[in-house]
DNA sequence: TCCTTATATACGGATATCCATATATGCGTG
DNA sequence: CACGCATATATGGATATCCGTATATAAGGA
């Protein structure tokens, strides 16, 4: 992550925004886990996480078929501190109940 | 300040976060310092100061023929938060060295 | 290999953002 | 009132952003 204001820009929109708060909260995630959580089509969900993954701020790492997302672990300091804060402005309980009502989580099987 | 998502958008564009940290660093600037301290045209600098005020981030305060820019009082702390994050990140020193080299600053004048 | 599921990307259009320039407003002074 | 300084806004054009839809790629299983 190069500059605050890359990284204010990266969390101005709303998709993007929930997609990490909730990897802030479960810590690794796949995109049908987005998909189902945040109730959004699935090109839209990989075009924002993939615009993520350019610009550092999170990281993919396939397994079989699905593709695990997560913060990067070389994110600096104040870039986790801005995460913290949003997470506490940000309600998120609902969005965090719709993906634990998730049947079969791809995530919670492998490991 | 009403969504998180609307603040980052704020501070995603690089003269309004520079406005805003150095409003962090000083406490209260008119638009002539702004103008004089991060070296953009006046009309640029106004229309961002503008914005801000229009999302309630900033407040202004019209004394005589200046107009003084402050945070405003009732930003939450999760605001304060990330705007302290991203006073960490960034240098901001050569930028707040031009601010103390301008001649006669109506800031210190007054008050 | 064929089919299904998961994920990524390409395309085109609608909208938003940002800027420079020009002009307007507001205040203090003579 | 006329002028000068500080600040605000309007206009138009260039560029960026975001989306839905359609399609491409990749892996696993029959």
């Amino acid at each position: 992550m190069r500059d605050p204001e890359t990284f204010f820009r990266a969390l101005s929109d709303p998709t993007r925004l929930r997609c990490l708060l909730l990897l802030m909260a479960e810590g690794r995630l796949c995109v049908c886990e987005f998909v189902h959580a945040l109730d959004l089509s699935q090109p839209r969900v990989s075009r924002h996480l993939g615009h993520l993954r350019d610009l550092g701020i999170v990281l993919d790492e396939r397994r079989g078929q699905w593709v695990h997302y997560r913060l990067h672990p070389a994110l600096p300091q104040w870039a986790h501190d801005v995460l913290e804060a949003a997470f506490q402005a940000e309600g998120l309980r609902d969005i965090r109940q719709r993906l634990a009502s998730m049947p079969d989580r791809p995530s919670a099987a492998c490991d």
